[in-house]
DNA sequence: TATAGTGTAATAGAAAACTAGTACACTAAC
DNA sequence: GTTAGTGTACTAGTTTTCTATTACACTATA
C-alpha cells in the first residue's frame, strides 16, 4: 500500500479500512484480516496497524475479539453514520479549500463537472451506482 | 492560526500563503511579512515558517532577498499554473475519495449541490467571483 | 493438553517534526 | 560606521510516529 508521507500511516490505514466497509467490500459482520496479515500486506509494523484498528474500535465501527479477530460492526446504521460523516468532511474539505481560493460555488460545480468528464474520458472507468 | 494535527505544521503554513496568493490577498509582487512576524502571529518557531518558505523559494513562487524579505513572484503565469495545480489536486483528492466510497459521479456532483447549498443557507456568505 | 492463530501491549531505538536559542550574512536608513 | 530589521542556518532537546522484538492473554481445533 502506498502512503502519503505527510499523513500518519496509521490514519491512512484507518481510512482505507472505512473507505472498504462504506463501498460495501468489506459488509456488516465481516470479519477483518488478521492484524498480523494486514501489517504484512501493508508493508508495515503490527503496532501501527494496531493503531489504526484502536481507533475504529473506540468509535465503534470495529468490534474486537481477543483471540478470534475483529470485526466490521453488524449495525447498519453506524456504518451509514460513518459514510454520511465522511463524505460530509470530504466535501467540507474542498468547499473551504476552493472557497479560499475565491472559487464562487458555481465555479466549484463547473471545475468539478468538468474534472469527473476528463476523468470519464481518460480511464473509461465511469462507474454508475 | 489553528492547525490539523495530522498534516505537518510547516505544509499547512505553506498551503496557507499559497491561497492568499492565489485569492489575490497577496498579489505578485507583493512583499510577505517578516519571517519572525509570521512565527509570532501563527504563533510557531521561525524555522518552521522557514521551512514552509524554503519550498515555497525552491518551487519559485516565493523570491527571497536576504536583508529585504520574501517576494511573491510577479509572474503572473506562475502564479496562475500554481492555481490550476492546486485545484486540480483538491479535485482529485475529492474524487478518488468518494469514487472509494462507490459514489457516482452524477451522485458527487449532487453531494457537492447540496453541501452548497447549505452552506449558503447557513452562512450567508455566497461569494460570487 | 498442546498447538496454531488471534488480539494487545510493553520496551527500545530511529527518524521526522517542532521548539528554543543562538549566531551569521545581507540591506537600508540614519 | 552603527543600528535595526531582514533572511538563513546551526545545535540541542522534546514529542510524535514508526519499527523491531518480545511476551502475554484469549480462542478454536486436534
Amino acid at each position: 500500500m502506498e502512503f502519503d508521507d505527510k499523513v500518519p500511516i496509521y490514519y491512512q490505514i484507518k481510512t482505507a479500512i472505512y473507505d472498504q466497509i462504506i463501498s460495501g467490500q468489506l459488509a456488516p459482520g465481516d470479519k477483518l484480516p488478521a492484524i498480523r496479515q494486514l501489517a504484512v500486506s501493508m508493508t508495515v509494523n503490527v503496532n501501527t496497524v494496531q493503531r489504526a484498528l484502536s481507533e475504529m474500535i473506540t468509535e465503534g465501527v470495529i468490534i474486537s475479539r481477543r483471540g478470534r479477530g475483529n470485526f466490521v460492526t453488524d449495525n447498519a446504521q453506524v456504518v451509514e453514520q460513518l459514510k454520511q460523516q465522511l463524505i460530509t468532511s470530504y466535501l467540507k474539505q474542498l468547499y473551504d479549500r476552493l472557497h479560499r481560493l475565491n472559487i464562487s460555488d458555481e465555479q466549484m460545480i463547473a471545475e468539478l463537472t468538468v474534472y469527473i468528464e476528463r476523468q470519464g474520458d481518460s480511464n473509461g472507468n465511469d462507474i454508475e451506482d
